[in-house]
DNA sequence: CGACCCCTATTCCTATTCGGAATAGTAGTC
DNA sequence: GACTACTATTCCGAATAGGAATAGGGGTCG
């Protein structure tokens, strides 16, 4: 079994393994963008403290450009030990914290309104996350075929467009059941 | 604005507002068997030093039985401050930890076999989620029409469920893409 | 009745994560 | 040259995670 890593470690590597040398601040601007559907985007400090032991143990290496700007590209070592924890270990299950939810579930708590409001503005919020999300798909294609580079991520962005369909029906079900049940 | 909680304070009070004076074993197992399916639950750790800090600020309180354990309910301020943080608040958008979607985006590094295996693994998962999700459903029912005590959280048992049947269409929806692209 | 096992109850421990803010430098625009 | 925004990295304290450790009690079995 390879060394132990927190799986936010992983996802880094896991950015690095499309080719590109980032510095920390692009790595968070590319999990921010991209990653930030599926997978909770790191914070600042905790990308460059993960860099620096995956920098540590060889799994990422730096590489300073002239003004001292260091770019990370990962290494073979970093790929394998992805690779090795992809095939060696269980996924796991999905970890939520959804706030709207937990809300719905105190609902008895403040007026029918206020929990209609707050589906309403979730359902908007979807939209945006959505709209976000199909032009983060929409720059994936040319290269998403079967053995291209973004074919992965192409059935990444496509889950998760379908995952915010879902939740939109499910939240304008509830909607029309709140409605259904009174003021 | 009322004083600020994280939200797992929040979440805390939320399940105390149903009535039950607990002790934080029974939080734990509680929020173990209903909360778990859309928010996580907190470590033990956590429920016991955020009684405290719930109890510090007069927002539930302690009785303690004959043999010295302490059960613990909601105060009318504790349920007035979660009435304020609905109302007063935004809700905010779900945070996700999804490790099949993430393994899914890296699947580059792995033969296609090892990814098809856990998305299997996964319908398998949700299958099994989606059963112990329906037990606590079917707990509900008779006190769940609107009005009644279990009102809301047979709305959030419904969304639950929804959810993980969405999640187990688009995963044999991936798996079936990934059969038609070959090995 | 004692041994054993499991459950209940709470504290303890370390590591990770969070959420940027703070700090400093650079590039582009006016 | 001033100003703004971006890039790059470090800093800080709090929250979260994940139970394990510790201790006590109840139920079952021989």
């Amino acid at each position: 079994m390879g060394q132990d890593l927190p799986v936010t470690g992983y996802a880094l590597l896991g950015l690095l393994t499309f080719g590109d040398e980032l510095t920390g601040y692009e790595l968070k601007q590319r999990a921010d963008i991209t990653m930030r559907f599926y997978w909770v985007s790191p914070a600042m400090s905790q990308i460059y403290s993960e860099l620096a032991r995956l920098s540590d143990r060889g799994l990422v290496a730096a590489v300073a450009d002239d003004s001292g700007t260091s770019r990370y590209r990962i290494t073979d070592e970093g790929r394998e030990v992805v690779r090795e924890w992809m095939t060696e270990t269980p996924a796991g299950f999905p970890v939520l914290k959804h706030p709207v939810a937990l809300r719905l579930l105190m609902g008895h708590l403040t007026d029918a309104a206020t929990t209609r409001a707050m589906l309403e503005r979730y359902v908007e919020e979807l939209a945006a996350a959505r709209r976000d999300l199909a032009e983060v798909r929409a720059g994936l294609v040319g290269r998403d075929e079967p053995g291209q580079n973004f074919h992965h991520p192409s059935l990444v962005a496509d889950w998760g467009l379908a995952y915010f369909d879902s939740e939109a029906r499910i939240a304008r079900r509830t909607l029309r059941r709140m409605s259904a049940d009174g003021p």
